[in-house]
DNA sequence: TTGTATGCGTTATCAA
DNA sequence: TTGATAACGCATACAA
């Protein structure tokens, strides 16, 4: 069923179907409902590939992941995604999801993805510090929205968590505790959602007079196995931590393993949370002290930004949102601590 | 850049120049040699919507999921995508995931998805009994590829654990334990993947000749929530089990963090394991008793299957691939469980 | 071995 | 308000 047979089948031109179908004004109304109802019946669905060729536009958002064994690992992150994927959808977009292995040029996925007209604007995540991909779509005048910030960011193209804010109470919160000797294990450093939290932590420290340790600051990446690693370095210190905050939850609850390999009990002995809340979080024992935050309206955020630049829409933006935390049982303190 | 501007550039026409740069065989060594040489330093990329619409082919294998809070969560099936989206890429394929959210008519989005051109295959995951997707694909002839399997499956089109011989195992390990009570918190009943867990487990303990109590066998979502439901169910019987089965690591989570709150001590005073080998079971205290299997070969698999139909493939095919417990502590026994 | 011509299913431009 | 006609960028049957 292609547009010429509707045409035929009306005894109508393919460029007045196409017209009466797109909603053009120039045409007149009994025409219209005549297409119209004339599609229903036969059931006419255009042909995407056609449209896209003809238009040039996709109706497509897409977003590159890593493809290892991470890829869509979070639950925080696949709920953000999901929210987004409804709003689009709302709106006759759909969501793309492709992956880019570690061989592959970063650099040439993109550019053949932006250049194939597969997708007519592009999600970023785990932005990093001077990122290659925004200076990549920004020289091609592609749309794209980022989930994360850097100074430098417009307003209408990225969603963040305030990560500063959030590790800035999450660190005033065991100062508070009376904590003196807090580590932050955070993760890789060109990523932009590390260096905010680090901010946070190092503020609140700072207000607090209290004195970073070098050796209290570790990178790794967002997993278990790197921060079994980097805590057991941290409890070999001649004065080791009493505190140990984490970039997300999954380190949280390798810090906890970890911990308690060594003898330590976490929400007793030591202190210990993450970010993110994840699925698992709540179960652990102890239960992971976390920040939360709401992935629903983050990722109907992403959408929105996006449809504003293709579509003109005008949703009202809210760039950033706050993170809560959730206390629960690993950062429970006792006045030991303080001894 | 198009094809025409290269192939004036070359003072060929079109035609040859598209032939040369597809590899057909009747062009001229030489000319080839240019013609490539040429569209390497031109950097230029065929357009893959106008290739779509001139071919028929999009080069996209896809898979729909849907959006909600799980899409993309179990980290055993994250593992299994990237291993199939690397294959595919070494091959010119791109995976492209897509949403279907629960206020969407299932059989419109494949309709749709699959007569917009945008992909050339499909995978199918988490099948169900007389699933109607492979229906509709079969109806259109539209290539897919399964994962999961009921009877009826065509050999060529579907990747599967042994999930009967899985649960069958996992089973026999509890009788051998000498559990008499054994209970099995299954997924939702219509997946393909439940049935065949059932039957292991049903299977067993007939061999057994070990009774089934109705109530031992209850369905839900593949979350802990629904397992923490089930498991207090289970508790608050006259008999209640000594022995928890659950179709995956959530659900044994849940069924761990349930009995502990009603005074149970996994491992201890109760079995309990599950299935996937999730990221987080092995943290779990307990670490949680589950079974694995190679999600690496599955999603490859999967892959080559789709490249059989696709290409012309010749990929040996091996559909069944076999799990194997890791044994932990969560369902380490006591002699006070044959009291 | 190469080139010409046509088609893929639309949208968009311009006359009528 | 409508209809020819030309793109869109490529693939391909057929002719040369």
């Amino acid at each position: 069923m292609s547009i010429k047979q509707l045409a035929e089948y009306l005894g109508l031109s393919k460029s007045t179907v196409s017209r009466a179908l797109n909603g053009y004004s120039d045409v007149n109304s009994d025409t219209r409902l005549k297409v119209l109802e004339a599609a229903k019946i036969l059931r006419y669905k255009a042909n995407p590939t056609a449209q896209r060729l003809a238009s040039g536009r996709s109706k497509n958002i897409g977003i590159i992941l890593p493809a290892n064994d991470r890829m869509f690992v979070s639950s925080a992150f696949s709920k953000v995604l999901a929210s987004a994927s409804e709003l689009l959808i709302e709106h006759g977009y759909q969501l793309i999801v492709t992956t880019i292995s570690s061989l592959q040029d970063e650099q040439k996925v993109y550019m053949d993805f932006i250049s194939s007209g597969l997708v007519d604007g592009l999600f970023i995540v785990r932005t990093r510090h001077n990122d290659p991909r925004i200076t990549l779509l920004k020289v091609h005048n592609f749309p794209y929205v980022c989930l994360g910030y850097e100074s430098g960011y417009q307003e209408d193209r990225f969603v963040d968590v305030d990560n500063q804010h959030a590790f800035y109470q999450l660190t005033q919160r065991q100062i508070n505790a009376r904590h003196q000797r807090i580590a932050f294990l955070n993760g890789p450093v060109q990523l932009t959602l590390a260096m905010a939290r680090e901010q946070g932590y190092l503020q609140a420290m700072r207000e607090a007079t209290l004195k970073v340790d070098k050796n209290y600051l570790l990178y790794g990446e967002l997993t278990e196995r790197d921060a079994i690693e980097m805590t057991k370095q941290l409890m070999a210190l001649a004065v080791p931590p009493t505190c140990i905050l984490c970039a997300d939850d999954a380190m949280a609850l390798g810090a906890i393993v970890a911990c308690e390999k060594l003898g330590y009990q976490p929400g007793v002995d030591i202190a210990i949370a993450g970010y993110g809340n994840y699925e698992h979080s709540q179960y652990n024992k102890p239960s992971i002290t976390t920040l939360d935050y709401d992935t629903h309206a983050v990722g109907e955020q992403m959408s929105q930004l996006i449809l504003n630049q293709l579509e003109g829409q005008t949703f009202a933006t809210q760039n950033w949102h706050k993170a809560s935390i959730i206390i629960r049982e690993s950062d429970l303190f006792e006045e030991k601590f303080n001894a």
